[in-house]
DNA sequence: TATAATTCCTCTAGTTACTAGAGGTTCAAG
DNA sequence: CTTGAACCTCTAGTAACTAGAGGAATTATA
């Protein structure tokens, strides 16, 4: 049995983290010493380590809990988690996809100025004043 | 004089958005009506479509207000506006590599996977359970 | 065994950047 | 002058934690 530091060293989630799991119903309630202080099995553990790689992965905590119902019910189609994981694979990719264009732009503007000089002139902030100097739309 | 509705619509930023980036010290406190309706002026306006573009752009408020102080002292260095844009694409490039990487081990998951069949040997649940089948180290 | 150091407990509140809603007032058009 | 849209303030909620207070339990050392 592992006390919840013990499982926080273990699995890498800090402990008010785990609490907090406990809280959202992504760990189930461990049982108690006498002095009321938590004690953990290995299937906890291994739960704990399951989210934190799901948290890793960008997924939502209310994702994981759509995850975890399936592995509790293996009869449920595995169609289920694969829709997760797509959905989560698209997300990401809009993501990217933003990113780089705000890289670019960012890139533009730092690059258009070389940091000399006072600001009245700064081609940073008047980048961001005046839209019109941007690339793209947004 | 613009009202704050018309301030929303002419710069695509949410009215009651407006009020918290005036509470936040973005923007101005504007002059008011016997009524106390807020009226602004065409500055409060080009700062607000300042502020929506930073935003835009992934800037964080306190990032904006730094960029705001710099606008009004025209004696400052632009280094620190330039200083602060470098950070930001720093930190969007920072996130573009993880979330590459995360889109590959993503779309190994949802390809391992068919979809068919039950969730007792889905390729997703396994691929999170058992962190030895990551392509990439977290 | 006594004490000290560490870990644990609960609870509240703070973080970021907003968004939603209640309950009430003012403005602009007809 | 009435009516409906827009405005006001204030509180609370969102996601996923993190920090801190004040106190109890456990573990290690003397």
């Amino acid at each position: 049995m592992y006390s919840i530091g013990e499982m926080s060293r273990r699995s890498g989630v800090k402990v008010p983290t785990i609490r907090y799991y406990e809280e959202m119903g992504l760990l189930p309630v461990p049982e108690r010493t006498e002095g009321n202080q938590r004690r953990y099995d290995a299937a906890a553990l291994q739960r704990l380590s399951f989210i934190r790689h799901a948290r890793d992965l960008g997924f939502s905590i209310e994702a994981i809990l759509s995850l975890i119902d399936l592995q509790e019910h293996p009869d449920k189609s595995c169609r289920a988690a694969t829709d997760i994981a797509v959905a989560q694979l698209s997300d990401v990719r809009a993501k990217i996809k933003k990113l780089r264009s705000l890289e670019k732009e960012l890139q533009r503007m730092a690059k258009g100025c070389d940091g000399d000089g006072v600001s009245e002139d700064c081609y940073v902030l008047s980048a961001l004043s005046d839209h019109g100097l941007c690339a793209r739309d947004h």
